[in-house]
DNA sequence: CGTTTCAATATGCTTTACTATATCAAACTT
DNA sequence: AAGTTTGATATAGTAAAGCATATTGAAACG
């Protein structure tokens, strides 16, 4: 097999969730390295994970968000908006916060 | 190097989610094959993912709670338990609801 | 009875997440 | 300048997800 062919396919996460995780990771101060270490990947995998070449499982995933002081939730879809102004607005930047800017969470872009 | 030491690797995804996604499934009336036809996924899948065999990809699951009508959301901290019981508010059985029941759901069991 | 439907298990195979290591070019530090 | 940090890339190996198929057993039918 010619090793070039097709390299579509490979998804990696959505772009809101990997946004959301560097900027989470922006918003602790973290390099790769120190958040690889904290959760116990190799930073290699980070990169890989934030640059959509990896779409990690879910109990991967799980402990980063954790250690990033995110929480993945399940919710009904009727409820998504609601939650997701929730969110939003538990990060409006009307006091000072507790780092930089956790802004555009994870949009659940659907396209069907 | 031996090879079946400690078959104690594998994790599974979370028991509540486990059971969250069950749960869902009967809510909609389906069996696992019918689940597994609509996903794309082998029913063996299903089984395996529900019986906690194996702990599948973010994406993979994904598309799972998309069907069964739910979404993942990621979700700070701190605002966790308020999502948590705006989703259980909305399950209440004052009106008539789509299905069955949706009770459960998975409740963040950290262990740090 | 036999048949169907459901859930779970087993085997073999392919793909890929994950591990470990080393490297690299930029940017920042001293 | 030399040295460090950061993010990314490369290679190679292992473990496990995912695919396909067949089978099992149990429960609910006829």
């Amino acid at each position: 097999m010619p090793s070039h062919i097709g390299r579509a396919r490979f998804e990696g996460l959505p772009e809101d969730l990997r946004r959301a995780l560097i900027n989470a990771r922006h918003a602790n101060r973290w390099s790769q390295r120190e958040l690889a270490s904290r959760v116990g990947l190799p930073q290699v995998h980070i990169s890989a994970i934030e640059t959509g070449k990896v779409a990690p499982r879910f109990n991967t995933l799980l402990n980063l968000v954790r250690i990033l002081g995110f929480d993945l939730l399940l919710v009904p879809r009727p409820l998504v908006p609601a939650v997701q102004s929730l969110v939003r607005d538990s990060a409006h930047p009307g006091s000072q916060d507790t780092a930089e800017d956790e802004r555009p969470l994870y949009t659940t872009e659907d396209a069907e």
